[in-house]
DNA sequence: TGTTGTTGCTTCGGATTCGAAGCAACTGAG
DNA sequence: CTCAGTTGCTTCGAATCCGAAGCAACAACA
């Protein structure tokens, strides 16, 4: 039960500010896509991501990963989004199994249409408080520890320690 | 529909970084979180903030307001923690309807079983690639967001632009 | 080519989530 | 004191979410 070492206060700052932020800026961003666009913050994030895409499309899988989702939960996102014509799903063409998911032009224009409300959020309860050096810091090591956990193996395979409780029954 | 002053990319990275890198940690986190100690994430905060408590309890609504969480969804957690008994529920002394919500022995020994296990992973995941004096700027820059987003109103209710689309209906 | 293992997605069941509505306890104005 | 309005929490219904299980298409190898 010992504790090794203990993270510092600092530390712990970090980390709650971190999660407590996201909430908080989630929270705010959710109420103004769904009132404007009757959009999930899922939906958001896929339709944008496919926005990106240089063709407007992607794998299914592809999706999951960028927007950190499960695989099943994304196939219920996508389902929806293709009933209200936002996408089209349809097999990839190298590999049958696959489905590549892309964005229709009513899928752009809620986007569009969702776009500046979203960015205003940003700017009066994001990025107000903070200077340009501010958010140009902060992407930086935001970005850095991003891809250090994208990088790093889905855990309890690798990093795993032997002993102590916790069943660890799993699979 | 003209976008006034669309955001650059500096601030669109920080706040994708910002959403990527929670959503990244969350996950993580919450893996360890339910094979360790059967816990959700929602259900981790509660405990681990009336741990912080100076007596171990707290309201539900600062409860709620704590973790960013619906008092709807609260209710649904404190439930389920009491029939683990890892917390109690009793109406509050000086207000009748208020619930005071109090962490129990039972409730820190699954803190304490859960929380080397949630540092390591902080450590590995999160803090690896990052010096301290990174640490020590993203929770200060981090503070700040949050404690601004704190303070600014729920939205929709002050900054109501007139006109357009949206139902706006609330009260 | 046949066999085995892997990968990509969906379906299923159960858990969690939220907002709206409802109820009880407080508060303030008359 | 009495009434209207507010506040704190719960219940309800519907939506969303996840992991496990299942299925089809690929890949590796003898």
């Amino acid at each position: 039960m010992a504790n090794p070492r203990p993270i510092d206060d600092q530390q712990l700052g970090a980390y709650l500010a971190l999660i407590e932020a996201s909430s908080l800026l989630r929270h705010a961003v959710e109420q103004q896509l769904k009132e404007v666009g009757d959009l999930s913050y899922v939906q958001f994030q896929l339709l944008a991501t496919l926005g990106d895409a240089a063709d407007g499309s992607a794998r299914m899988t592809d999706l999951a990963d960028g927007v950190v989702y499960s695989r099943s939960g994304l196939t219920y996102q996508a389902q929806t989004l293709e009933k209200r014509g936002l996408v089209t799903r349809a097999p990839s063409p190298d590999d049958e199994r696959g489905i590549t998911v892309a964005i229709t032009d009513a899928g752009r224009t809620v986007l569009a249409k969702v776009f500046p409300g979203h960015v205003a959020i940003l700017e009066d309860l994001f990025l107000a408080p903070l200077s340009r050096s501010d958010v140009e810091t902060l992407a930086d090591i935001l970005s850095r520890t991003r891809d250090h956990m994208r990088r790093t193996p889905p855990r309890s395979v690798s990093t795993r320690r032997r002993g102590s409780a916790a069943g660890a029954s799993q699979a």
